[in-house]
DNA sequence: TGTATAATGTTTACACTGTTAAGTTTGCGG
DNA sequence: CCGCAAACTTAACAGTGTAAACATTATACA
């Protein structure tokens, strides 16, 4: 029967339009513009509903934090410096901006509380990867400076990744928890710059 | 009158009431466990009392998180060694065993929304600058280091601490967001010493 | 083709949330 | 003792996430 393919297609279908009226709801207004009736009222369908498609509101927050980690990875991915440090500090003003034009999904992507990803998206062979594209950047950069000699010795390769990671979601995260207040708005940008230049002569050999 | 001091005295003892009872509740149980009605259900008044004592759930919040700076800062005013730059590294230690163990804490103070304090403590003097201590622990040991010339140089003292700052703090927020999860338990100490190492070596002159 | 069965949706309801407005009690000053 | 003001409570509004019960629709098989 060719009805079985096309309830599931139905369904993704269904399941595709939550994602997206949720998606709508916390770019345009607000992460806690989010709830379950206001989504059921764009796809006009009842509260309930959902409930058929995703087993709570934080499954469906978990998907678009993925495809926020999705989004970030593409951004990291587009960059093609040879020289893998420089290419980490390019990253870093990307995450940062990330940080600052996508802040909705940044908040979500590290809100504490949700488990990662799951199936993410229907064109995703490699489930259990997607939410760790973006570290498999970071990952790339630390490797190849590793085997052209330009870091220091570290513990694993595993370590260092997460110190780059680390330095540049520190300034991150205090941006928008508002506690980079006593920056001025000129020291904004030589700010990031002296962070990253600090990580990267930490790091080099 | 005598009485009018007696009632600006109780009025004092309420709110302290008050945000006993909502630090009891949010770091016996959690974050989300502090409502109106629970921490009026504790000091055995009306939920709309509380309105009488804050302006909001927010201002009691905002409270809570000057507190955890406070708390923060009394442990990194503890530490005296006579380096700088060696007190900086055990205060990032400290930073992340405040998150790990007083995460409830943590999670208030770098939640985005709240403003800073007001008039916080009752003990305290200078208003504004309170939430601030904390962060002046870190300026203080940049000064002392630029004084004796162990930085390299910085576009400010501002930009410079707010590095240090920056670094630690992507660390513990990591860790809180549970994005941490790809470190081993084993790796999560030499991980913190990397890191802090790194941020030490890139701003040594 | 008719009927049992499973999938899909909706209605209703529960137990919460922060907060406002209106009403009540209490204590103080004149 | 009265009046006023501060302190406090009750009732209510407009939400929240979600489970249970019910209704509808579509499919699978006899």
């Amino acid at each position: 029967m060719a009805s079985a393919e096309r309830r599931e297609r139905e369904r993704a279908n269904l399941r595709r339009a939550i994602l997206d009226a949720a998606r709508e709801l916390f770019v345009t207004e607000d992460f806690q513009a989010v709830s379950m009736r206001r989504i059921a009222e764009k796809i006009e369908y009842s509260p309930t509903a959902i409930y058929l498609y995703f087993k709570d509101k934080e499954e469906i927050l978990a998907h678009l934090a993925s495809e926020g980690f999705g989004m970030l990875a593409d951004r990291f991915e587009a960059l093609d410096n040879p020289d893998p440090l420089e290419r980490l500090r390019e990253g870093g003003r990307i995450y940062m901006d990330f940080a600052r034009t996508q802040t909705q999904y940044f908040q979500i992507m590290f809100q504490i509380g949700h488990e990662m990803p799951l199936d993410v998206s229907e064109a995703c062979v490699d489930k259990a990867l997607i939410g760790m594209r973006a570290f498999g950047f970071i990952v790339g950069c630390v490797r190849e400076a590793t085997a052209k000699g330009l870091l220091r010795p570290f513990p694993s390769e595993n370590i260092a990744s997460h110190v780059v990671w680390a330095q540049i979601h520190g300034a991150a995260a205090l941006m928008l928890s508002g506690r980079l207040g006593k920056l001025t708005p000129e020291e904004h940008s030589p700010f990031l710059e002296e962070l990253v230049e600090t990580t990267l002569r930490g790091m080099r050999a």
